[in-house]
DNA sequence: CGATCTACCTGATGGC
DNA sequence: TGCCATCAGGTAGATC
């Protein structure tokens, strides 16, 4: 479910609302969520501290602790952070509570239990997350240059959409924003990477720094089942300006005549235009 | 190296 | 109403 804009949205929650706030103590229900470290490394990285900053790279939250250690969570499909009031009812697959100065609890809510949360040491970050060490450039970072989208893109032979979604190159963009990155600049999901003129890759840049702007601008996409939410339980609005994801035999919004075709690629929905994607 | 498939889980949805 | 099959936004690892 998250993607770049969703796991922003959480992010500027927490540096809002959590930042600065010492966590008093520390709860860990379900193992899974904790299983890259254990229930004691957790709870014992937490408990006292305070977080120094919200960050983000990709769909990674990374929040730097006074202790110096790094709080990582990750949300997967399913997980969300809640802030509600002390000895609130939790709702079912809280697996972890911060209690926080103030009054307040921070809550990891994951019922496919995909999600995890990990402490960690920065100055290790290679050993003990190294897809952390090895994500790529974040679209909202400086580094996010139309040279540098072209470097990446042109200097690959891969499809665009497998591209697109490689964490590894370009970090945040998951299936929704992939497909609709792809509509916006008419390239379909099997275009090759290598095949993309120096201007074409700008355009391709400039697409991914617009949707996902203007989905971050929206609190991100909140779909039917409401599996994300923000750090208060609020949706975002970007689903009503997709174009193409979850609007399988509707009419293009930009070309008015082909209906948008759902598939699959490589194990995922993919949602395209006919007519105005080749 | 790259594409595809599978596995990890639970809940929502749709067909019968 | 109930049962069952199918599908879901992510990622890593195996296989070809």
């Amino acid at each position: 479910m998250p993607e770049l804009p969703e796991v922003e949205t959480v992010r500027r929650g927490l540096a809002e609302r959590v930042v600065g706030r010492r966590i008093e103590r520390v709860e860990v229900g379900r193992e899974r969520t904790v299983r890259r470290t254990s229930r004691e490394a957790v709870i014992d990285g937490l408990q006292g501290t305070t977080m120094l900053e919200a960050g983000r790279h990709g769909k990674y939250l990374l929040c730097p602790l006074d202790s110096g250690d790094t709080l990582m969570v990750h949300l997967r499909m399913s997980g969300q952070l809640l802030l509600a009031p002390e000895g609130a009812q939790r709702p079912p697959h809280t697996h972890v509570a911060l209690h926080l100065e103030g009054g307040e609890e921070l809550w990891f809510v994951d019922p496919r239990t995909f999600g995890e949360v990990v402490v960690f040491d920065p100055d290790n970050v290679a050993v003990e997350l190294p897809e952390v060490a090895n994500l790529g450039v974040d679209p909202l970072s400086e580094a996010f240059t139309r040279a540098e989208v072209a470097r990446l893109l042109r200097g690959r032979k891969r499809a665009m959409k497998a591209l697109l979604l490689d964490q590894h190159v370009i970090a945040g963009i998951g299936n929704i924003y992939a497909d609709e990155v792809l509509h916006r600049t008419k390239l379909r999901y099997d275009h090759l990477s290598s095949d993309l003129s120096t201007r074409k890759a700008g355009q391709v840049h400039d697409a991914i720094a617009d949707i996902l702007g203007a989905a971050v601008a929206a609190g991100g996409s909140t779909l039917r089942d409401a599996r994300y939410v923000d750090l208060m339980g609020g949706g975002g609005y970007y689903q009503d300006f997709h174009r193409v994801y979850d609007r399988e035999d509707q009419i293009c919004l930009t070309c008015g005549k082909a209906r948008i075709v759902k598939t699959v690629v490589a194990g995922r929905s993919t949602h395209y235009c006919p007519r105005c994607q080749r």
